[in-house]
RNA sequence: GGCGGUGUAGCUCAGUUGGUUAGAGCAGCGGAAUCAUAAUCCGCGUGUCCGGGGUUCAAGUCCCUGCACCGCCA
């Protein structure tokens, strides 16, 4: 049986995010890991929250929280959407676990034994009413070069100046306010990436069938300027995984901690170790551990763009640099970003729809199917409520939904709720398997491919292929003079209603299953052979309709939206 | 400034290793049908493929150059 590991970007956990960020790797993650399940293959999908670092620790202190608490809470109400959206994730770890702990301080440990990090002594601004070091841009100052004065300490927003924080005029800390700040000597460890650059440069050369997004990203880093430069993993912060090498102390690291960048990837895997230890799994080594039976795994990660440089470089670093088997990537499919009506999706300034708010208005399979159909594999696009409006009724509510409505109905008013019996396939009925077969196989190629817009395109093309069968078929016609033929047709229409229901599933799981349910039947067997599929409701058996699939979006309804979501989130 | 991406019908986008009259969905127009969520089906697209050079028997598809928009710059 094939064996899938996918992982999704882990979203920070400093508030909700939005849609862009949804569609930006969790969405498509979640297809992929779907259709796989569906197709028979063993699938470990897994996700987490991303917790530690500065913003952290302030989002906990503007809401009055100690930071463990508040990271709590949010990653619960992180989980609860995540389900909302119906992501299937076989897990939905933190970084904060004790197993993400041990972890990293395990690959910190094996990159010191192999020479790959450095102790680098270097001057940071320390803020004595806050006690604790302040990253650059958390110091806040009047710019030397045009006197702007909130200017930050790594770059001035108006003049777009690159800083150092010493270069501030009257520097303050932004966390306080408090200009007590001093510079004071500190130690860190520097992961040395840059021993590395050949090796991964090999590595990724050798990958010609990935997104040239994501290549191009990578060879960008490698190649430009004086290549890959070595980074600090460290940071001297409170809230994080403390610095260790392996199980024992790090002479000279105490009070500091990894740097999110270092522990986070590292989460992918602690991940599959808390999935065992929350009793969901019973070995996790499996699924990382090349020499302990991942040697035929293939692992795909998803993930937005401004990802890319560290799942192509620091984390395949630090994989390679341990000098042990894990498993590293077999594929990165990476993503461009959604825009919002003209302009970005901005979280901070809370424009554009949010998860939460997204579920309030729409189920989940709205988002689910637009989102998918409109994902931005080759370039940013852009999410506007007229389109979204105009391709959810068109492609759900008229082409789908509707062909479910006018199928159950007309049998229910001719037939009953039960399949009716009698009459034979002929041509027309032969041509259309000949057709979904095609369009099966090739939904099917796209979908493997993880093509997106691609497979959305097909699937919908699919279903009109249903549509223009039964116009042409036109058993409402037939009934009139030939019942047992009209008969026929409508007992194919409700097997294509089945079929539909199983190979949507991977974009539209609730749809999928009410479509299932109306027509009784627990089969969701992944169709191979399309003629076997569709004959697999027998005569006689019973069914129900279902109520309206999916309801349309009202003008009205969308206006309100769209004046809802412009400006700021209440 | 450096680097990367994008620029194809009103809108959203496909166009594989260069090769026949550049395609699809939506919107629009005309028709059919009336089972259905006024849904469906059929028919209708001469667009300077951003501009300008070049390579080639042949370029949207390769090379150079200019323009526009977007992003990244540890």
């Amino acid at each position: 049986m094939k064996r899938i590991l996918i992982t999704s970007a882990i979203p920070y956990i400093n508030g909700i995010k939005h849609l862009g960020n949804l569609i930006g790797s969790q969405l498509p993650a979640d297809l992929y890991a779907r259709y796989h399940r569906a197709r028979g293959a063993e699938v470990l999908f897994l996700c987490a929250t991303d917790e530690h670092g500065t913003p952290a620790e302030l989002a906990a202190a503007k809401a009055g929280k100690p930071v463990e608490d508040y990271c709590a809470e949010m990653h619960l109400v992180q989980a609860k959407i995540a389900d909302g959206f119906r992501l299937s994730f076989d897990h939905f770890g933190r970084s904060s676990s004790a197993q993400n702990h041990k972890l990293t301080q395990h690959f910190a440990g094996k990159l010191a034994e192999a020479g790959l990090i450095e102790e680098i002594s270097e001057k940071q601004v320390y803020s004595n009413a806050d006690g604790r070091f302040l990253p650059d841009r958390y110091i806040e100052g009047t710019c030397p070069n045009c006197g702007y004065d909130k200017a930050r300490g790594d770059q001035c927003e108006n003049c777009t100046k690159q800083l150092d924080p010493t270069d501030l005029i009257d520097p303050r800390s932004a966390v306080s306010g408090s200009t007590d700040l001093e510079v004071r000597e500190t130690k860190h460890l520097y992961l040395r990436q840059s021993q590395m650059k050949d090796k991964l440069d090999a590595w990724i050369e050798g990958k010609t069938d990935w997104p040239i997004l994501t290549t191009s990203i990578a060879k960008k880093w490698l190649h430009d300027g004086d290549g890959l430069q070595d980074r600090g993993i460290t940071r001297d912060l409170n809230w994080g995984i403390p610095v260790k090498k392996g199980e024992d102390d790090w002479p000279g690291m105490e009070g500091k901690v990894f740097y999110v960048w270092f522990d986070a990837p590292v989460e992918y895997i602690a991940s599959a170790s808390e999935w065992v230890d929350a009793g969901k799994g019973t070995d996790w080594e499996r699924w990382w551990r090349t020499d302990k039976g991942a040697d035929d795994v293939h692992y795909v990660q998803f993930m937005g763009k401004d990802n890319v440089p560290f799942h192509t470089l620091s984390f395949p670093a630090t994989i390679m640099g341990s000098g042990e088997p894990w498993k590293l990537v077999d594929y990165i499919k990476s993503f461009n970003y959604l825009n919002y009506d003209g302009g970005q999706f901005s979280t901070s300034q809370g424009r554009g729809v949010f998860m939460d708010q997204a579920l309030e208005i729409l189920p989940a399979d709205y988002w689910r199917w637009w989102l998918l159909s409109h994902v931005p594999e080759n370039s940013d696009s852009e999410f506007t409520w007229e389109g979204f409006q105009a391709g959810v009724n068109k492609d759900l509510a008229d082409v789908l939904g509707n062909l479910v409505s006018r199928v159950t109905k007309f049998c229910r008013a001719k037939f009953g709720e039960v399949v009716p019996e009698g009459g034979s396939y002929g041509p027309a009925e032969l041509a259309l398997i000949v057709r979904l077969q095609t369009g099966l196989d090739a939904y099917q190629t796209h979908m493997d491919n993880i093509e997106i817009r691609k497979a959305s395109a097909e699937l919908r093309a699919l279903w009109v292929a249903g549509n223009e069968y039964l116009q042409e078929a036109a058993p409402w016609t037939q009934f009139k003079t030939d019942p047992e033929g009209a008969a026929a047709v409508v007992r194919l229409a409700l097997n294509l209603i089945r079929f539909y229901g199983v190979i949507s599933s991977p974009f539209i799981p609730d749809a999928a299953a009410s479509i299932l349910a109306a027509m009784k039947t627990e089969d969701d067997t992944w169709p191979s052979d399309v003629g076997e599929a569709l004959s697999l409701l027998p005569a006689g058996h019973a069914f129900e309709v279902p109520e309206v699939l999916f309801a349309k979006i009202t003008d009205e309804a969308r206006e309100d939206w769209q004046q809802r979501f412009s400006g700021i989130r209440d």
